[in-house]
This record gives structure tokens, sequence and C-alpha cells, in this order.
DNA sequence: ATAAACTCTACTGAACAGATAGGGTTATCT
DNA sequence: AGATAACCCTATCTGTTCAGTAGAGTTTAT
């Protein structure tokens, strides 16, 4: 998985909206400038996450953008995979999975590949904005439980007849 | 960090040479067609590998590739970061320490960056060619010990103060 | 010599990244 | 009601990367 510019300005401004949980909506403009983000570009990122129903805006006048969930219940998975798609280092988890199913010849090599995106996904879907805000109200705990519903998940998902894997 | 369709080919050539360690040079051509892979492209990609010194050819007539050290001693990583660049998910390890020590606003999500990049560092400076090859020649066993000099290490890297990261 | 191979530079078409532009819609405030 | 402040949405643009092709040059075996 590969974090582009707009994933980032995506973390920036959701962190920022973090800080600001319960506050109220806040303009696009006053994310711009104080995160130092291109504005007409943050507006279309803005506009991503509120179909993804992760943020809603307030529209008119005194309108803005606020998110529609606790900081602590948004994980960072959530927003990378919106924005830059799928954990994995290559394709995405099922088609791994398949290939480590069909592919005799390489299978070996997409189990690794696996291998690194559930690592990646063992951490990005245990971290939520509320871990990674200063934090006035951010509680630091980590470890959020896995969910059910999030696209994907971690768990073992051992192979067929999978010989290598020793210890690990 | 994002494996691209060339770095596949590159790690499916270089699976080959591996089976075929120690039984001569292998003509381009023989690899792209048992592997299944554009003539052309592999070309250069081998080319690249040459130049890296992961593997030397055998010019003229009967010339062809092969791998200049024993399978067990070439990690993935050292393949995926000549073709595809660093590990990182975003910029590289360096930036991003350099990143957390600098950007005080952002600095728990580079170090969440940091963490990824390890953590499939951790994957692929482990995993040698011998370990993915079904292997007539190859030893099964994983684990490589870390070692110096592959451009970047997983080594712990605790930041200054660091808050949060409570157990891991 | 000839043919079989690697070497190397150049090119190309499509997709993607990172924006920018501007008119449309909705709500607030006087 | 009207002006203004915001979000909404589609279109467009420029530069880069990706994936692949082409072809002339060089080296070696026979």
């Amino acid at each position: 998985m590969k974090i582009s510019q707009k994933g980032l300005y995506a973390l920036q401004a959701m962190m920022m909206l973090a800080r600001h949980y319960n506050q109220g909506a806040i303009r696009i403009r006053d994310i711009a400038y104080e995160e130092v983000l291109p504005e007409k570009f943050l507006e279309l990122i803005l506009l991503e996450l509120k179909n993804a129903r992760i943020v809603e805006s307030v529209r008119g006048a005194k309108g803005g953008y606020q998110l529609r969930r606790p900081p602590s219940e948004i994980r960072l998975s959530e927003i990378i995979r919106l924005i830059d798609g799928p954990l994995a280092p290559f394709g995405d988890a099922e088609q791994l999975r398949s290939l480590i199913d069909r592919d005799l010849e390489h299978r070996a090599l997409y189990q690794v590949f696996l291998e690194v995106r559930n690592a990646a996904a063992k951490i990005l879907e245990h971290t939520s904005l509320a871990d990674i805000v200063g934090g006035n109200l951010a509680k630091p705990r980590k470890r959020l439980r896995p969910k059910k519903s999030d696209g994907a998940s971690v768990l073992p998902m051992v192979i067929s007849g999978g010989g290598r894997k020793g210890k690990e």
C-alpha cells in the first residue's frame, strides 16, 4: 500500500477535525489554512469523506465539516482504504488469497505479500484518530477491538497445505 | 510501499533463477516464456538487477542470466527496494524519522507510518528467495539474521518524548 | 562469418497524481 | 428579500509514472 499526498492530506484534515470534535462544524478554509493544504483540493477530499459517511457537512453560511463519530471510532485503515485503496502491497487481500490457492508456482511469494498486508492492517485497523491527536479529549488508549464489516480482517487465514512458515 | 507489475515480474524472474541456481545461465527468452512475462520488458528488468549486482549476465551465444549469490542470501527486500523503492507507505524511513522529530503536530501519524514500514521490513528482510522457491536445493529455513548495510534496519527507533505506544 | 545472445537508448500510449476553475445550491443574516 | 457565505459538483489541465515496444549496437560460440 502506498499513501499518496492526497491520503496524507485526508489524514491531516481528519486529525484536525478530531481535535475539534464536538465543537461544531469547521470551514474548509480554516482546515486548509491551519494544516497548510491546498483549499480546492481539500474540498474534493472532504467531499469524498462525506460520501463515505465518515464526516458530515453543514451547508450554507456558518457551515463546515465535522466528524460523524468520535475520533476513537475512526480507524486510520478506514481513511487510507477510502483514499488510497487496499492495504496489500500488491492487489488486495481477496486477490492474494485466490492467487495463493491457484498459482502453485508463486504461492509462497503471494503468501509473503499477504503477511505484509496483514501486518499493516493489524496496525492501521487498531489505531484510531484518537490515538494520534495530541488530544484534549482523546483517551490515549490504543488497541481497538477488531470490528466486523470494516472490509477486511487480519485473522490467520492459514492456507490449505501450507508448507513454509515454520514458526513465524 | 506498493509493488508494481514490474516489481512482480522481477520477483518471478528471480524465483526462476533461484530454482536453477548453479545450473548455468538462463536466456531471457526462456525466463519470459516459462514465467509468461513480456520479453523486452523483462530484458530491462534484468539489466537493472545486473547493474545492482544481484544477478550477472553471460553475453554472446549461449549467454543468459544467473544469480550472483545463493538464493538464501538474496532478500526480497533487496529486490523490492531496487525496483519499487522504499518499504515505507509514505516517503522513506529516514524522512519519516525526521518528520517525527520536526513536525510536532503530526508526529504520532508519522510514527504509525514508520511502524508499518518496520513491520513490512521485518518480513521482507527476513525472507530470502530460498524461502519461497518450492526448492530442490532451497533449505526451507526462514529468518535470516538482520544484516548491516542493506540500506535500512528495523530496529526500535524509539522517539524522544514519545507518549503513546502503551504496550504494543 | 554467422547467428545467438545481452546492452542500451529512445519512444509511446494510457493512466494517475495533484491540482485549479467555476458555476450551482443551500443556508444565514440583516 | 437580497446579499453573502458556505458547501456541491463537474470539468479541465499539466506533469509524471507505468507498462511496454523498437531497434541499432556489442559480445561470444561455433
